[in-house]
DNA sequence: GTAAGGATGCGCT
DNA sequence: GCGCATCCTTACG
């Protein structure tokens, strides 16, 4: 079996919520290092957000250019991968066009491949507990700060590819999850996208 | 089943 | 210091 031919970076290089709406579906592919047992991991995209320049209060890349900010700023195709509630690292993919921060996070997958090995990094997780969250998924699939800025487009330890075999039949909007904090127009956009009635959403 | 609170590091005021 | 694009455990019914 060939390795899943990487997206090219124009996928990318598009308005945030069209790449956020076209990555469900989509396999999120990472090969583990060998002291993690090595194996291809591929799991499908069933849940997104939108997070889309400097205007979006939401966005970190409204609060300007700064060091943790900076991969937002970049060529879109790159990772952005950062910290939060100093446990977790949440895996974004950089969009649009290069000087206009937006992106889109991964906020659940469903397992395809090497299910066995991501519970190994999940040991404790039942069933679709594994994966169904931004904070999961990183931690199933060994993403972290260290794949920050990591080009997606490459083909090696961490890419995205199309699924020959599944095109998605109905997708769901709604709010994004986790920001108060931001202004009401904002706030209430419906740029989370879903796969409706997948059981590896992060909520219904 | 739901709700509340703690864990934990770092970027920014 | 504060607050965060979260998750897990505990308490209660």
């Amino acid at each position: 079996m060939t390795a899943p031919v990487p997206l090219p970076r124009a996928f990318y290089a598009r308005p945030t919520l069209t790449v956020a709406r076209d990555l469900l579906g989509m396999q999120l592919c990472r090969q583990l290092p060998a002291e993690l047992g090595g194996e291809l991991l591929r799991a499908r995209i069933v849940e997104t957000e939108a997070y889309d320049g400097p205007d979006d209060t939401a966005c970190h890349g409204a609060k300007g250019l700064t060091p943790r900010t900076r991969t937002l700023f970049g060529p879109p195709g790159h990772a952005y991968v950062y910290l939060i509630y100093g446990m977790y690292d949440l895996f974004n993919i950089v969009t649009d066009r290069t000087d206009y921060p937006a992106g889109v996070l991964i906020r659940a997958v469903e397992p395809l491949q090497g299910e066995t090995a991501m519970r190994r990094q999940r040991p404790n997780a039942r069933h679709h507990q594994l994966s169904n969250g931004p904070g999961k998924l990183t931690r199933a699939l060994a993403i972290s700060r260290q794949h920050n800025d990591h080009d997606l487009t490459l083909g090696q330890t961490l890419w995205i590819s199309q699924d020959p075999d599944f095109t998605p039949t109905h997708i769901s909007c709604g709010p994004r999850i986790g920001i108060d904090y931001a202004d009401d127009a904002h706030r209430l956009a419906p740029w989370r996208c879903w796969l409706s009635h997948n059981p590896w959403v992060s909520r219904p």
